[in-house]
DNA sequence: AAGTTCCCCTGTTAGC
DNA sequence: TGCTAACAGGGGAACT
């Protein structure tokens, strides 16, 4: 499942790896994953020259646009020398001018690619128009946070896995912040003060910062194989948890629902506000 | 308008 | 043992 941290160590794979590759032809095996059908068509030929990422979103840079890619659940992409016997989970192949071929891999069929003319602004782009600022990005601060958040009645848990507020947090991270500012991921967002949004933004960019410093370094070992997935490596203190001792005070932690999404806390160091 | 629920998918696990 | 049902989850559509 990746989150910011895993979509930029593949973002950054990639580019060490396919920059300024042409794209010869695209082979589409599942239509449902492309937006557009003519996107197919319309990458025939051009290069990837930039690579970018804003939250959970990959934005590969062409001559002629902005081509938009978001691995939800399970994508991956899968650099090989030739094609796979195995294709059932392939959803797209880009064969690419050295030989290589870039494979789109997804199980559940979540992923989307989009795209769209070439942006300056990569805000600007229609995929993104609703995304709000990427959490490492210097304009997301405690007082945008608090601006946005502190007449709303929905919990804190909520409000960080809006990508339409800050982009970049899914479920796992959100429970790992909300433990690291402690703070019950069940208070309602207006109730928390500037100096908690102070506390979140500081947590949140220290987080994911910290999960992509580690998954830039993990991923090296792998670049020989050129499996290019996102690896989430980063020492979890209440996620997945259930029942067991938390680290700071020992009370076990709980398994609850947030919005309809499994939430672990650590009930004694988390204050419901 | 804001907030919540449903749905898309399929591999894995829990339950009978 | 073998089957079905529940579950996981990001985000957008549909709904309240």
């Amino acid at each position: 499942m990746p989150e910011a941290p895993e979509v930029q160590t593949v973002l950054s794979t990639l580019e060490t790896q396919i920059q300024n590759l042409k794209i010869l032809k695209v082979d589409v095996f599942y239509e449902k994953i492309l937006a557009n059908p003519s996107i197919k068509e319309l990458l025939v030929g051009q290069s990837f020259l930039q690579f970018h990422r804003i939250g959970k979103y990959l934005i590969f840079t062409t001559e002629l646009y902005d081509f938009i890619v978001h691995l939800r659940m399970e994508g991956k992409f899968y650099l090989l020398n030739e094609i796979p016997k195995e294709k059932k989970h392939i959803h797209v192949i880009f064969s690419l001018s050295d030989g290589r071929f870039l494979c789109y891999h997804d199980t559940r069929k979540f992923g989307r690619m989009e795209l769209y003319p070439k942006q300056e602004d990569k805000y600007n782009c229609p995929a993104l128009k609703k995304v709000g600022w990427d959490v490492l990005d210097e304009r997301y601060t405690p007082m945008y946070l608090y601006s946005k958040i502190h007449t709303s009645k929905r919990s804190l848990k909520a409000v960080l896995l809006d990508q339409s507020i800050q982009a970049g947090i899914g479920n796992i991270y959100a429970d790992e912040i909300c433990f690291a500012s402690r703070l019950d991921p069940r208070t309602r967002a207006y109730r928390l003060s500037k100096k908690d949004c102070q506390i979140l933004v500081k947590e949140s960019k220290r987080i994911l910062a910290g999960a992509m410093k580690y998954g830039g370094t993990t991923i090296r070992s792998y670049t020989s194989s050129l499996g290019v997935t996102g690896l989430f490596q980063l020492k979890l203190h209440v996620h997945t948890k259930e029942g067991c001792p938390c680290d700071v005070c020992s009370n076990p932690v709980i398994k609850t629902f947030v919005n309809n999404r499994g939430t672990y806390i650590c009930t004694h160091c988390q204050k419901r506000k």
